[in-house]
DNA sequence: TTCATGGCAATTGTCGACAATAAGGTGAAT
DNA sequence: ATTCACCTTATTGTCGACAATTGCCATGAA
């Protein structure tokens, strides 16, 4: 009943009620099951996964500090709300965050993590040859791929940054603004571009790279929800204040 | 009281006792009062602050996603040791992101905005001329002259990142490893710089002064502890293996 | 002496209940 | 009819107690 979701990640470390729920509740989270903006309560939370409400509020603390709800005391909490403002100021954040861990892993990264790097691009070229049109698993291999490189920075604290804090978030903007299109094909060179950097132990160049990948990924994401304004322009001009699904 | 630093955001409200307890806590691990370390238990906390223990485990919880103290299920808790390495990573994520909010504060800053940060400067520079040696306001003018150019950037996870999370770390280090030396007057002359860029809207000049004075100071600390480090090897060269306090 | 094993104490994880606060609805007065 | 005050109710904050797990220590055997 309340283990509804069979396909959950493995992580072996799952010793306490509090974690299993942080868990769940962030999954539900990223893949939009618990809508944005729904205020979440304790006391049904607490019944719908069968705990009490003291795991639960230190789950809801976690998932707080992950910005993945947003809480008000003696108010209630509710799932982040997705504006296009707050995406953006993601991307400036990736974009300096990963810049920095692509130079250092081109200067950290030993052949054997190269050579991982490689196969995912390997990987990523297979399933992007047999689904040209169908973009998603190449966004999760474009997602794999970017955290390779902040696992290949050997910067604890940045890999904590990216890897479990602004990750999800990313994941989560990506359920919502459903990214595809052209850009794809682009990145899967730039991508490459960047591996032969690294083992070039090319650190500047790798920095300089991966900030313009980065940022030629928000100017995609500017492109598009530009171009959704205008369509919903031509449709009714006057029903626009809304900018996203609310 | 808690909050040392002058021109922060306002957060007077303390409706909760999690959240002053936490705020307490945050402050004794900053100050060095509860040492780098020392394992904490719930009963000792708990009694010791006169509260149960369901909001300490919350402000326990809210300290672990600040980076302040570790934790590991079932065993217990303890603060953050330091260790230079992690230092090291924390200068190069600061100016990985520093050097970002300083490009966007020179797009995002208005003229009152820098009025204020000019005034820091002022203020700094006043205390500079009394103390010359003492280096111990000067830096937590640094902090704040940091700290407004964060605010300046106007993208609020940056700020979050940056001033809700790291900083309290960057304090926490800086009254481990006292920072003083010969360092503060020529950063001083670096922030005019930032300043004078920002004014005059430059914003590259600005990304790059920012990323060149934060790895300054971070070259200053690698600096400081070879000497440190050659200092105890003079008395006893053996003894050199574990590089700081284990 | 050293290592394994069992029990014991302490700490953490979890639960249910009570108190405090805020939101929403109802009623009366202007 | 509108607005203000009060009250009801639901939700959050806090507390004390019980259960589970861990680490330590003593005891015994090789």
């Amino acid at each position: 009943m309340n283990n509804a979701l069979p396909g959950t990640v493995a992580t072996p470390e799952v010793r306490t009620l509090a974690e299993r729920v942080f868990q769940q509740l962030q999954d539900a989270i990223v893949r939009g099951e618990l809508a944005p903006g729904s205020k979440i309560t304790e006391p049904g939370l607490s019944q719908a996964y069968g705990i009490s409400r003291g795991p639960l509020r230190e789950a809801m603390r976690r998932l707080e500090a992950h910005r993945l709800i947003e809480r008000v005391p003696h108010v209630g909490a509710r799932v982040v709300k997705l504006s296009i403002k707050e995406l953006l100021e993601l991307f400036d954040v990736r974009e300096a965050l990963e810049s920095m861990a692509a130079r250092l892993a081109a200067e950290h990264m030993n052949a054997e993590e190269i050579a991982g790097l490689r196969e995912v691009l390997a990987v990523h070229e297979r399933q992007s040859d047999l689904r040209r049109g169908e973009a998603y698993y190449q966004r999760e291999g474009d997602l794999d791929f970017h955290y390779r490189i902040v696992q290949g920075s050997h910067n604890r604290m940045l890999m904590g940054l990216l890897c479990d804090d602004l990750y999800y978030l990313v994941r989560m903007y990506r359920t919502q603004f459903s990214a595809s299109g052209t850009r794809p094909q682009r990145a899967f060179v730039e991508h490459h571009r960047i591996v032969d950097a690294i083992e070039a132990g090319d650190a500047e160049l790798t920095e300089l790279l991966m900030r313009r990948h980065v940022s030629a990924s928000r100017e995609n994401v500017v492109d598009r929800y530009a171009a959704a304004l205008n369509q919903d322009g031509e449709m009714s001009e006057r029903t626009r204040p809304t900018h996203n699904g609310d």
